[in-house]
DNA sequence: GTGGCCCTGTGA
DNA sequence: TCACAGGGCCAC
């Protein structure tokens, strides 16, 4: 469900929330949600302090102080709520994992992991071994850490269509189905277009959409289509600026065109027949 | 490349 | 009842 927007403002306050607190205590309610280094390792992690939350792509990695790392994907619904106290009177359903953390022997709160589909995954690994992790082992940098060169060098020359490349996470990770529609828009590139058919011109353009798109996104607390919320539950605004996603048959907000959709990559794919022409290598 | 699969819920 | 959903992996 939520892409790198939702997962830097769910860093952001989860950040604000734990840092500096202790691990008193784990309650694992459902281990599918855990890989099996995470199972052996989740409770290992009681007693210790969190140093830093940190983000990779649509991976949260909190650092804790014995030197090893909670990696949590929530994939499609996955959710990370914070609350003060143990949340037993809130509808419960679909909770997995639950950390407790204090402050010297003073709780501070409950940080429960919900997941309706069970996509998601929790990892534990060592921090230097970050990179081997099952949920980090095939992704590429993230795409707000590159600079507009190594941007445009990682998409130049794929043969696949720019949308299927924009989702492939080893090429670059943190985009998803919605902000690769949205940033295909603001480009004005079609989503079908062969990436190698791309110029510099293009490619840099498609950069500068990402960043502004994205940066965007966060400000306004990500999008929420039905799922996500922050981890405070709050839902996000973005998505009353969305141009293409899920707005296939309205009209486009630049030209009034009929807006268009497809499959590319096995996932939907929202674009404007006018705005976005797809070109051709030359 | 595409399609199926992992899951559950929702809306047409 | 069926198609589809902010993701990603695996087999073909």
């Amino acid at each position: 469900m939520p892409e790198l927007p939702e997962i830097e403002v769910i860093r952001k306050t989860l950040s604000g929330h734990l840092a500096g607190l202790t691990v008193s205590g784990v309650t694992i309610l459902e281990p599918f949600v855990l890989t099996a280094a995470a199972k052996q390792g989740l409770t290992q992690v009681i007693r210790e302090r969190v140093l830093e939350v940190n983000r990779w792509g649509k991976c949260l990695i909190i650092h804790l102080s014995g030197g090893k790392s909670v990696l949590i994907h929530l994939r499609m619904t996955g959710r990370l709520l914070w609350s003060l106290e143990e949340p037993v009177t809130q509808p419960a359903t679909h909770r997995h994992v639950l950390w407790y953390f204090s402050r010297g022997r003073e709780k501070q709160g409950v940080l429960t992991y919900q997941d309706v589909r069970k996509f998601g995954r929790i990892d534990v690994i060592r921090k230097a071994d970050l990179k081997r992790s099952e949920i980090l082992r095939r992704f590429g940098p993230d795409v707000l850490a590159l600079t507009k060169d190594e941007f445009i060098s990682r998409l130049r020359g794929k043969k696949a269509r720019i949308k299927a490349v924009l989702l492939d996470q080893q090429v670059m990770a943190g985009l998803g189905n919605i902000y690769a529609d949205e940033i295909l828009f603001d480009s004005g590139i079609h989503p079908k277009t062969e990436a190698a058919g791309l110029e510099t011109g293009a490619l840099a353009r498609l950069f500068d959409s990402a960043r502004r798109i994205l940066n965007e996104a966060i400000c306004q607390g990500g999008s929420t289509m039905r799922d996500y919320v922050h981890t405070d539950g709050v839902p996000g605004s973005f998505q009353h600026a969305h141009r293409v996603y899920r707005k296939t048959g309205h009209a486009c907000a630049r030209c009034e065109s009929v807006i268009e959709s497809g499959k590319i990559a096995g996932r939907t794919s929202s674009y404007c027949p006018h705005c976005q022409k797809e070109l051709k290598a030359a």
